[in-house]
DNA sequence: ACACGGGCTGTTATCTTGTAACATTGCGCC
DNA sequence: GGCGCAATGTTACAAGATAACAGCCCGTGT
């Protein structure tokens, strides 16, 4: 794995994931919608919350515990690794981030609100990690634990590849 | 998680997974194919390796790489974590165990032979872990990367929640 | 016979990821 | 004002994994 603080993957810090975009809407909208749920449910998005839910969106690649700690310590000097994982145990909670668990690595949510499990693609080239939300998927799991008369709860889906344009 | 040395969850060492049965088959079956398989592609299923399948193989819930290690080091003291973490790596090159990313921990395949990512039910209960094999899965995961034009190369399917034993 | 080379194992040290356990702070409520 | 609870601070450690180098064994070619 990379040193600590430095990027898991290739390419600018910024991580344009999936084509080009204005990725401080990403994030805008992520913040704006997490401090939505969190009103309406009434628990805290506190600042330091917040500020790790923040820098989890800093990229749409999943990010190491310590490397948001690293990051995080930058303004936040007492920062330590419960800390972290404190907040990071939160806002899974909440379902504002996932775990990607082939990385052990965290990951913004894009389907906040609804309590899922979540489906993701990971390019091993560039790291991009894209959650996806596929019906005839999710029908496929629930027959497969039915037929075995298994009670599913909680579902880790992660397809590791290349991406459209790490491949091309 | 459990103390190192300790099992990982309740129930006996031998571990009856899906129903009684004669584990000690399991395992007979489990070596004997690998020994095949290895000598098939000639590449060398060593004593040590062997014993590291064994050990994997003493139940049917994914087994840490440290417990692994304590068992091994009863009877081969030089063992230390590069040992097993070496010999895990040529059983899953070989496809003989599988990788539990959501556990950490490492499982005996029962479809040895074909290549293949695997997809697993986890009893959070009991913790045994059963490798499906469902055409219908596979296909809709192909089918989701497809749409988005990303190459597949590994999937990791994991679900957890209640066998049908441990629900009743 | 012997040098070489590759595959496997030994050995030491370290890195990365994650938690336990207890202390402190801040704030609403009675 | 004191109580209780949620959040955060702090120290220490457990658990998972790998880097790097050393030594051994065995087959091959000369």
């Amino acid at each position: 794995m990379a040193a600590r603080g430095a990027a898991q993957n290739k390419g600018p810090a910024t991580a344009q994931a999936h084509q080009s975009h204005n990725h401080r809407e990403c994030i805008d909208d992520a913040l704006t919608r997490a401090r939505e749920i969190c009103a309406a449910r009434d628990v805290q998005l506190t600042p330091l919350r917040e500020k790790v839910l923040q820098i989890v969106w800093r990229s749409h690649k999943p990010v190491g515990a310590y490397d948001v700690l690293d990051e995080l310590a930058r303004s936040h000097k007492s920062a330590r690794p419960p800390t972290v994982y404190r907040a990071l145990d939160f806002l899974m909670g909440e379902g504002l981030i996932h775990k990607i668990e082939s990385l052990n690595a965290y990951l913004g949510c894009t389907e906040a609100g609804a309590p899922h499990s979540g489906q993701f693609l990971i390019c091993r080239q560039c790291g991009a990690t894209e959650e996806i939300v596929d019906p005839k998927l999710e029908a496929a799991l629930d027959q497969a634990a039915k037929r075995v008369h298994f009670s599913a709860e909680h579902k880790v889906v992660e397809i590791s590849g290349l991406c459209a344009r790490c491949a091309a």
